[in-house]
DNA sequence: GATTAGGTTTACGTTAACGTAAAGTAGACC
DNA sequence: GGTCTACTTTACGTTAACGTAAACCTAATC
């Protein structure tokens, strides 16, 4: 497993912590991501990584971003949702009144949305609950079966 | 707004609650889905609705599903998935030991999956209100501002 | 200097989850 | 009996989110 190849990564520095920097094969095995979803993201405006030569280097700035994306991506949300709350939260606080109050409606919005999926997920809870339970009873019936038999 | 056409959905029936029918369009309505959606959800295997001569009719069992199907949705999951837990809800107690073991299987997993989301949507909900709050001071300030001037 | 392990672009392919359009059927109402 | 209205099937179109393949670059290593 050769680690970091033609150091375009700089080693590790464990003195200045969050000042390292990321190849694209890296963020992509840490995410358990393929390189090529990566770009993808880029070229929908989720990333935007330094550029080296012609290589991509990533900072702990995108790294946090791919993570908030692939969060955002198991609740569900599509990627130009997530952008949306990335420009968010990337430019809360600058723009005009209008602006703000439209950031201030979407994430109204946002919130509503997750408010419901609390709720769907403790629904659907209960009826795996439910379901467990219905499940666990016919294999102690079978086990009791088996030991009268 | 023409209501129930040619009655095959039989009459409200407030007696015997739980006993009526819905067309297509009914349900659709319903949850504001189209009928083409309805019709996709049975051909994977979502849903059965009863025929009566070429029309499908649909029962409660078919409305509850429907409402199962959604909320999965709402939580990210594939409809293959959805099939896969209305399965387990309608067949859980019949099969042998090997079968029982599998679901309690998938069942774990949903589980876990589902405990993600909800750690997700709390961190989400954080950042949520981290924007929020300087929206909400930006946009403070600029009243202020306006006060002065 | 050839190989190799990464990176790059370009472009076409694939899958899920429907949308949309055409063409037919079948009761209800005038 | 013609006109609605709502149902039906068939089939092709569309969009999001990548996968896959080809062809190229480049630094390190043998």
């Amino acid at each position: 497993m050769p680690d970091a190849p033609h150091s375009i990564a700089t080693p590790p520095q464990e003195g200045s912590r969050s000042r390292r920097t990321y190849t694209i094969g890296e963020l992509a095995r840490l995410f358990e991501i393929t390189p090529r979803t990566i770009r993808f993201y880029e070229q929908e405006g989720l990333l935007e990584p330094e550029r080296r030569g012609q290589t991509r280097v990533y900072h702990d700035k995108d790294r946090v971003r791919l993570k908030l994306t692939l969060r955002g991506k198991r609740l569900g949300f599509s990627l130009v949702e997530i952008r949306e709350v990335i420009q968010l939260y990337d430019h809360a606080p600058d723009g005009d009144e209008r602006q703000l109050r439209r950031m201030l409606d979407i994430l109204a919005d946002k919130r509503a949305a997750m408010q419901q999926q609390l709720e769907d997920i403790r629904v659907l809870q209960r009826e795996l609950d439910d379901v467990e339970a219905r499940c666990q009873e016919s294999l102690q019936a079978l086990t009791r079966q088996r030991a009268k038999g």
